[in-house]
DNA sequence: TGTTTATTGTTCATCTTTGAACTATTATGT
DNA sequence: ACATAATAGTTCAAAGATGAACAATAAACA
């Protein structure tokens, strides 16, 4: 009746994968959790640890790296702003671009959230070889590259 | 001055972790798209999907097993249930408890979305080969058993 | 039994996210 | 130069997600 072969979660890809997916979601929700002291959610840590490694970069290649629309940057950044964690500067040469920077107290606080952060994908990846750990961000990183235009 | 071995993106862990959150991201905004003529989205799918695979469970069971609040789920349900896609009947002997299942027609929507989402994931995994799949798979599970009551 | 505690689902206010329409500025093509 | 396209950022309304407070029901226990 029920041909159960050509169900999807007989597929291996696909039974991995939704693993993937329910590891990445509960990470994401305890770091919530984990944030919620520094008043800092994940996604404004995003913000912070993209403008730590790519200073001086547009609200809309931000909103690429995080893959979000631009309006949604538009709605985090001030509240970041007003908290004294970023600075926005037009572009000389191009009037149209703002350009991001952490300030002082940006960094410093990003420096807090990192070791929440850095101490639970620890636990998480503990789990793993360095071998694995590192195969399997090699097989992400791939994932990233074919879906990214798609 | 910045001492960079002590910073996050220089531990393997951390820069894998990245890439997989990255590729997850990637994959579920792709999957909207994709899912998108059907009329459906990403968090609707889970519904179906999940009570596909336990007909009869509970609103309850159906947040925990999607990590969401149970007021999600009130929210979620009465779209899918007026689109004719489930039932919701009360349980006989315990009269709080709202049975759910799948009509006719949501089994049949969800079988046209799986082929969507399962093309989406075979692009995805057939970056790697099987072992290489499975072990992915098998590491995932273990951080989601290690952070789910952390 | 009767009282207290837990559980299920809902409601509601709040915050996020999203996409389309809009303004201002720069690039392109004739 | 001039008209047209494209791009950066904003605004706004609609949809989604979240958590606290609540009503109804069941369980625990004295």
């Amino acid at each position: 009746m029920n041909n159960k072969q050509e169900l999807p979660w007989d597929n291996p890809r696909f039974r991995n994968w939704v693993a993937v997916a329910r590891a990445c979601h509960v990470l994401e929700r305890t770091l919530a959790v984990k944030l919620a002291p520094l008043d800092l959610k994940p996604a404004q840590l995003d913000v912070l640890m993209n403008l730590y490694r790519h200073p001086g970069m547009s609200q809309h290649d931000l909103a690429r790296k995080l893959l979000v629309g631009r309006s949604n940057i538009t709605m985090l950044l001030p509240q970041l702003e007003t908290r004294g964690l970023l600075r926005r500067e037009g572009d000389e040469k191009d009037k149209r671009i703002l350009r991001l920077a952490l300030t002082e107290a940006g960094e410093a606080l990003l420096m807090q959230a990192l070791k929440v952060h850095m101490a639970l994908i620890e636990k998480a990846m503990s789990q793993s070889t360095p071998e694995q750990c590192d195969m399997i961000g090699e097989q992400m990183r791939k994932i990233y590259e074919v879906l990214k235009e798609a």
